[in-house]
DNA sequence: GCCGGGGCTGGAACTAGTTCCGCCGTCCGG
DNA sequence: CCGGACGGCGGAACTAGTTCCAGCCCCGGC
């Protein structure tokens, strides 16, 4: 029953702009009565030309208020790739701030940041960088602690072999370079660095006594945290002492009870270092909660300086990471720039508050 | 300079997977013989059977590395579309909250979640849509407080006209619906009813010169909490006072500022009911540099109960806002969900340390 | 008047998938 | 032994763009 001359068509598709999902490049040309490639070149500013046709590809788009579409585009491999920013979780100082960094240098070169959390599920990260590596991203920014395994650098291997194929790189974010796996970029801060010089700190004050809290799990920041602590306390002279350490985790009401148990056993100590300023703030609370005045009778030293941790009564000494620049570094990478090999950036210590000189 | 036989191809276009950019299916059924559509029709488990040639595809994808391309996908109709939570800046809990809630809801459902920051600039958000727009994104939550001016209002319907193109909607996260403007899905909290029911607590317990920090510029936040100061006051039957109201920018120094400078003019005031938890640290801040007990002499209450509130010695009265929920709600719509007309979820006073009875 | 250069244009190939439709072969029932 | 049902498969059309190349027209120079 067609008409003659007319076209036979498939599906449903009725020709023109009303067919549903936006008017598309073909409906632009055909209301300017010119060629798919001639409305593509004017709307891509690719021709020079002041011709008639020109400005009614202009006039048609703008009625059919077209709007090009970016998958098609980036099909053709024109158009920015998406970066990846995938981390166990978004809440918190660390992650937000780290964020900020990736997605200034993201959008100033036109890229978008796509980001994922897995919740600290190595199944939900696996499968998050099988669907990132399908979506095209340009890179994957794989941000926070990380364990510090075999098992881990035989998963980021496969990653990062994954994302190759799709021409994406894998960039991990705070946390050190696998020694193994040099394709693999790291930009990472010095946290055990930064730990040590909170010791450091300490030992200039006068303390001798000086525990640990925080966890000793087999996550690379904690362990390198821990490590700073006895390197603090090695270049002062002081024995470790096993003892002195309180297991908790990452939360200020883990810390406060921690902290609370602990003193019980060890009522002669003058500081204590903290492995986050979540746990500082934990035990500054059980400080407070036992009467023990800060920093007179005990300092505190914490990690992060995220925001408030200024704001306590006494405001907090800590430790600053660098957060948004690792992820304007990373994402500089990831965006197309250099990598020269493993980044650790400085950390500085900010003195406030909560340390004073030891008592007696 | 052809073999006879030999097929001329245009570009580099060398056949096999070698070329760069990953195995495509072309090159998949090429290596298991058979056609692409039965490739695609066994990788995407459309192929019930368990011939020999499905066993033959499963192969060639696995030894290739096949990666499927989500961006040709996508085009057909096929596969999720991303979307898209776009505030003016990323730090702060807020943000970081309502985020993880949208994720969690979007990443349940096979959709990515791409965050942009516009800095507050309308010039960026209006190029941001229309990225997000051509990027095809499923739905955009656009989160945060806004201009309560009608310019904001014809802007929102740009967009949401811009994004209706191409099959998307626009979400408001934490601002009340545009009234005139009903297609423009809203998931607010009680930003009036929160504040209100921080003053009747204070009036509750005998305060009558209750003062406000906070920010009085026309973004729909500050505007409606400054409401719902005004609603408690003459819930209570007390006369709202301009010269109770000190200015301050949602930053704990401008707030600590503004409350030293204040207080010298009102030495009788016993409350202070603040805009923000930012705020109503600075304010805490400023009453401990000058002396003054809290709660003792003077009580103050916050609003968005920001992680660390709780560990301020005292601990802070304030308002909890659902931001998660928020999130969660936006994001089920984002994916799909039916939207029955703005929602305003509602907060929760939270009762701490910072307020108690009023002096004499 | 003819030829060549330059700019604009359109046809067609190309990106990498999905899916409709029809063909083919096999198997089973009548 | 033949017909129909059914499953698997391949050709081709389709998504919405970009870009190469050839052709056309127009204008200027000889």
């Amino acid at each position: 029953m067609s008409l003659p001359g007319e076209v036979s068509t498939r599906r449903t598709t009725s020709p023109g702009p009303e067919r549903g999902g936006g008017a598309t490049l073909a409906d632009v040309a055909r209301l300017a009565d010119v060629s798919r490639a001639t409305a593509s070149r004017v709307l891509a500013g690719r021709a020079a030309g002041k011709s008639a046709s020109h400005a009614r590809v202009l006039a048609a788009a703008e009625e059919l208020g077209y709007v090009v579409n970016g998958l098609a585009r980036s099909m053709m491999g024109v158009g920015r790739r998406s970066i990846a920013f995938v981390s166990s979780i978004m809440v918190g100082p660390t992650f937000a701030t780290m964020a900020g960094g990736a997605e200034d240098v993201a959008t100033a070169n036109g890229h978008l940041l796509t980001m994922c959390t897995t919740g600290g599920d190595p199944d939900r990260e696996v499968a998050l960088i099988e669907t990132l590596s399908e979506q095209r991203v340009a890179a994957v920014l794989l941000v926070g602690s990380t364990p510090a395994t075999e098992e881990f650098a035989r998963r980021a291997q496969r990653y990062s072999d994954t994302l190759a194929r799709v021409g994406a790189r894998l960039i991990l974010c705070g946390r050190a370079a696998l020694p193994d796996h040099p394709h693999i970029a790291s930009i990472d801060y010095d946290h055990r660095g930064g730990v040590r010089t909170g010791v450091e700190h300490l030992v200039e004050l006068g303390h001798r006594r000086i525990a640990f809290v925080g966890s000793l799990d087999d996550m690379t920041t904690p362990h390198q945290r821990f490590l700073g602590y006895q390197d603090g306390l090695a270049g002062a002279g002081l024995a470790f002492d096993p003892a002195l350490t309180a297991q908790s985790d990452n939360a200020s009401d883990d810390a406060a009870a921690a902290t609370s148990a602990f003193l019980e056993g060890h009522p002669d100590v003058t500081a204590i270092v903290c492995q986050t300023d979540v746990m500082a703030v934990g035990v500054c609370r059980a400080l407070h909660a036992r009467g023990i005045a800060i920093p007179e009778q005990i300092s505190v030293v914490g990690f992060d300086d995220m925001q408030l941790v200024a704001d306590l009564t006494p405001s907090l000494t800590t430790v600053r990471a660098p957060f948004h620049d690792v992820g304007e570094l990373a994402g500089r990478i990831a965006v197309g720039g250099d990598y020269d090999g493993p980044a650790v950036l400085p950390v500085e210590l900010i003195v406030r508050g909560s340390t004073g000189p030891a008592p007696h």
